[in-house]
DNA sequence: ACCCTAAGTAATCAACTGATAACATGTCAA
DNA sequence: TTGACATGTTATCAGTTGATTACTTAGGGT
């Protein structure tokens, strides 16, 4: 038998691997944050070796601050559709209803809340905590953007947080050990938002 | 010079000392989460060395969840307090700002808040997850206690959340650069609140 | 005086972490 | 064809981390 010459390894472009490395990143940065994540773990899930996740980003800060960047995007993309879609009234009830519903469908996509979650909570590293108030900023200016007061606007984001705080303590899933975290879930996500966040 | 026996070194009783270093780590802890603080610097933030830390408590986990809990017990201590205070009428604002001033003053004990904010991050881990929904639980039904509605309880929750998730990200001391930072941390805090959380 | 328990420390360890350097190999343009 | 660049890997490292073991000594009771 000749010596047979093993299949070339396939390659990826650059960018397709860098978008795998993201979502492998941002699957593990969601579930332990960004002290508790190792790049190594990360580089695993995403198929690749550890050095070779750290020089695509630079550090592991960098690579958290791309995942964080990414998963804002999406959510505050989210908001402006439904902002745009349509004129907004802010003293109508359905159209809170609609943005709401934005969140809602935001579970779907539960790691990019707990990115942003986890995002916050590191606010003591300077570079993190710096992104993170941005990304409050941004959000909080959204939805005033609708012309509403301040109170409004702060007790749509409070909701938000309190969704974001259940996902991390995987509320969700045990919602039927606990009245009060079922009616916390119910209240956050709305009743239709429980069966997606549980499925999750 | 005769040989000179140092002067021994005063001991403390093992109450003292957990309570010295438990306040350490409460300081750590709120600063860099769970994942992030290490037991060494508890232990030099404590005066004492790393394995005592850690033969006092166990493991780190315990540790935390030693921290979490003294925390999250002075919270609902000041809860408790407002509501047996005097009687509650979930109807009457007047009592609401009872409440959140209650709120308000644990900003002095900012650790406190911000120990149980990365308790809910590190849900993830099975311990603390299932401390931090029992804590999350007891809140809510004590604010249920006074016969509001869930979606009032939710609120008052969601807006303590807000106040958290502000608090991590230093928002306090970053207020003059955005007005939408300076507009959620009136909110979530009320206006006499900044002052005490810029302070701290 | 003595000893015995409780309060501590120093020494050490294996595992993990983020990062660097050196090397290997597809792939595309000229 | 070939060379240069881009895509990757293996080897390695110094620092950190949580934890264990063995040792030291203060101080109260008898």
């Amino acid at each position: 038998m000749v010596t047979q010459k093993s299949a070339p390894i396939p390659r990826m472009s650059a960018d397709a691997r860098r978008a795998q490395v993201l979502d492998a990143a941002t699957g593990a940065f969601a579930r332990t944050g960004y002290a508790g994540t190792s790049t190594d773990v990360v580089a695993r899930e995403a198929g690749v070796s550890q050095p070779y996740v750290v020089r695509m980003f630079g550090t592991k800060r960098d690579l958290f601050l791309a995942v964080f960047e990414r998963s804002t995007d999406k959510i505050k993309q989210a908001f402006r559709a439904v902002l745009e879609e349509q004129p907004f009234d802010h003293e109508d009830d359905a159209d809170w209803a609609r943005l709401g519903a934005a969140y809602t469908e935001l579970l779907a996509d539960r790691d990019f809340l707990l990115v942003m979650m986890h995002g916050f909570a590191a606010g003591d590293d300077v570079a993190i905590g710096a992104q993170a108030r941005s990304c409050m900023g941004e959000i909080y200016d959204l939805i005033r953007g609708t012309g509403c007061p301040a109170e409004q606007a702060t007790g749509f984001v409070a909701h938000g947080m309190l969704l974001n705080v259940m996902l991390a303590m995987r509320a969700p899933e045990h919602v039927g050990e606990s009245g009060a975290l079922a009616d916390m879930t119910a209240c956050a996500f709305g009743d239709e938002g429980i069966s997606a966040a549980t499925a999750g």
